[in-house]
RNA sequence: GUCCCUAUCGUCUAGAGGCCUAGGACAACACCCUUUCACGGUGUGAACCGGGGUUCGAAUCCCCGUGGGGACGCCA
């Protein structure tokens, strides 16, 4: 048996993201919706997100919203939802009566105690733990009594034999046997249905053409088909994607390197970066490496994703967020300035502009942390480290930095001519010009290296360099 | 244990039988630029998991190993 043509092809796309909400948003599903989205995106298809918030124990609103908030700042926006799978409980029961009336599904009143020990006999036997079937109701079979008292879960009553397969859009085609599945539950005793049956249900409800999601759901796929089948649903298309595992090659968790995509905000990310990163991650096309979302929503197909499990590179993502920092105006960088000098308590930032600062340091660094701790000694002078004062404020460098200060009294301070008095003091002093730069930014700075120093100080302004100089010099 | 997926430089990948003496990017290294450190530029080293087939020809197709991953829940 194969696929029942499905019109999935004819019908408009539809993708979906449906995190269930039981911690934030991480890198993986990040990149899961990327794709789903920027799928929808290039055929003129909408993009749903729904919240599978089912495990009552587990899901939370805190989750939720740490979803949304994820989604927002990677700007990927969904066309429909969010949809609750717990608002849905309705239609789930009205279809599970459906299926119990049709015969495609049934109770089973196997304690989970017994169920327990089936799957421990299993297991001592080195057999596949399954569901043995015991409550399924076959032509001529004589069930048992139902035991008082205890409320039944309902299963699927998968078909036996045969095989389930489909294409899949990114491993190809996928063959799975009917006699490696059993009668899974649909229904838990307390009458809240499960997840590959909201799944089913929702897809089929919400007219999704094409299911991009983690490869870790492959296995779930033929049951969800089966179940599709059986409910006379169109089947969509499958695409799933490989895992991502962590900058050490091992599995991501969330005690090893599954953070939250929120977290790269915090680490200074740039969200085109971490973007165009996800992107590359497991898609590729030819040799380009950096691209908007616009060119990637052009060309993003699903024969280009790698079939394979790919390791996360900070180093990479690293040197994509150098890039676009130097693309990024100055204006919006003046922005992340204050916001991450806010958080360490500075406020005042009224002068010297933070774009000029951005401007000075835009191209040197690879993240807004970075660009912001460059950014501090601007707005609060810095006690420059005695070891340095040691090394690099002998008697000549003190003399020349009088010197200096003493011409710098009336200058203008704009680059070109603070460049020019540097010059001249080293023609009265007969220094090189590190012999007088680098005693200057440790005063000025309290480092040995900065962006070109006739800019820094321009950037600075006269009040604060000579303050400054005069301090050290005291 | 059973089932499923997977395998090209350290990493992300190009590659859909001859275009491959295997290309690009990150990282590494060297040199250049330089007012320090970066940035930038140029260049170098670096890979088809192993074994069998198929074919005139295989990184590409098939099989078997091996490695890695996933699943086997009244979790999603």
């Amino acid at each position: 048996m194969t696929d029942s043509a499905s019109p999935a092809s004819t019908r408009p796309v539809k993708t979906r993201f449906a995190p269930s909400p039981t911690g934030y948003l991480h890198i993986g599903g990040a990149r899961t919706a990327l794709f789903a989205w920027a799928y929808a995106r290039r055929h003129g298809g909408k993009f749903v997100l729904r919240i599978e918030d089912t495990d009552v124990e587990r899901s939370t609103p805190e989750a939720v919203q740490a979803i949304l908030d994820g989604m927002q700042w990677l700007g990927l926006a969904h066309d429909e939802g969010p949809y609750y799978q717990m608002q849905r409980m309705y239609r789930y029961k009205e279809v599970i009566g459906q299926m119990l009336a049709a015969g495609s599904a049934y109770h089973c009143y196997m304690s989970k105690e017994d169920l327990d020990a089936l799957r421990a006999a299993q297991e001592a036997r080195k057999e596949k733990p399954r569901y043995d079937g015991s409550w399924r109701p076959e032509p001529g079979r004589i069930l048992p009594t139902p035991p008082s008292g205890v409320q039944p879960v309902v299963r699927f009553r998968n078909p036996t034999e045969g095989v389930v397969a489909w294409d899949d859009q990114v491993k190809g085609r996928v063959e799975i046997g009917n006699a490696e599945l059993d009668d899974f539950i649909i229904a838990r005793a307390d009458g809240t249905p499960t997840y590959n049956f909201c799944v089913v249900v929702d897809d089929w409800d919400m007219g999704i053409t094409h299911v991009i999601r983690g490869d870790d759901h492959v296995n779930n796929t033929p049951r969800q088909i089966n179940l599709l089948k059986a409910l006379g649903a169109p089947v969509p298309l499958y695409a799933h994607l490989s895992m991502i595992l962590g900058d050490d090659g091992t599995k991501l968790s969330k005690r090893h390197g599954a953070v939250s995509v929120m977290q790269y905000d915090e680490d200074g990310y740039l969200p085109e970066a971490v973007l165009n990163y996800l992107a590359r991650l497991g898609w590729s096309h030819g040799d380009d490496e950096i691209f908007s979302m616009a060119q990637f929503v052009e060309w993003f197909d699903l024969d280009h994703i790698t079939s394979s499990a790919a390791q996360f590179n900070t180093e990479k993502l690293n040197w994509l967020n150098a890039h676009y920092i130097k693309q990024t105006d100055d204006a919006r960088l003046a922005q992340e300035i204050r916001r991450r000098l806010a958080r360490e308590g500075v406020t005042d930032t009224a002068a010297p502009d933070p774009a000029a600062i951005a401007a000075l340091y835009k191209d040197r660094v690879q993240n807004l942390n970075e660009l912001a701790d460059a950014a501090h000694p601007f707005y609060v002078a810095p006690l420059p480290a005695p070891e340095l004062l040691a090394q690099h404020l002998g008697d000549g460098a003190k003399a020349a930095l009088a010197d200096l200060r003493s011409r710098l009294a009336g200058a203008e301070f704009v680059s070109d001519a603070l460049a020019k008095i540097l010059k001249e003091t080293l023609a009265a002093t007969g220094l090189k010009m590190p012999q007088v730069a680098i005693p200057l930014r440790v005063v000025v700075l309290g480092q040995t290296q900065s962006p070109a120093i006739d800019r820094v100080l321009a950037v600075l302004g006269r009040d604060e360099v000579l303050r400054r100089l005069d301090r050290a010099l005291a």
